[in-house]
DNA sequence: GACGTGACGCTAC
DNA sequence: AGTAGCGCCACGT
């Protein structure tokens, strides 16, 4: 397989860097964006590399984070006025629009 | 090099 | 609407 390049990773934390305080993305949204082949990899990255990151925005395509980061971060996502009903966050009023983002870098693939 | 693991996602009950 | 099962991809052992 693919191994992942340095670049990927860049790209993936330039991605949730970008991600505007109120707002989430999903590790999907973010897979797409960087042109992964998988959201695995974004969580696979994210758990590797999450130093200085605003990683607590990042959440899964239902709306909810991982279990064992759940309570963390969704108390970081309310003390920045998102919107957490019930263990959960509305995507569909507060997912970032990567799409409105400025062209990545350009990539050798 | 096979085997298990996991910050995921979609489809099917 | 909640749960379960399977596919997915790279990594560590």
């Amino acid at each position: 397989m693919a191994p992942i390049t340095d670049i990927q990773v860049e790209r993936v934390r330039a991605l949730v860097a970008s991600i505007p305080a109120g707002f989430v993305a999903t590790y999907g949204d973010i897979a797409a964006a960087a042109e992964l082949s998988s959201p695995r990899i974004v969580g696979w990255i994210m758990r590797t590399d999450s130093a200085d990151l605003p990683w607590h925005r990042v959440l899964g395509a239902s709306g909810k984070p991982a279990p064992h980061l759940a309570a963390r971060q969704l108390e970081t996502l309310r003390s920045e006025g998102v919107a957490v009903h019930d263990g959960r966050v509305p995507l569909k009023s507060i997912r970032f629009d990567f799409g409105a983002l400025p062209p990545l870098p350009p990539t050798d693939h």
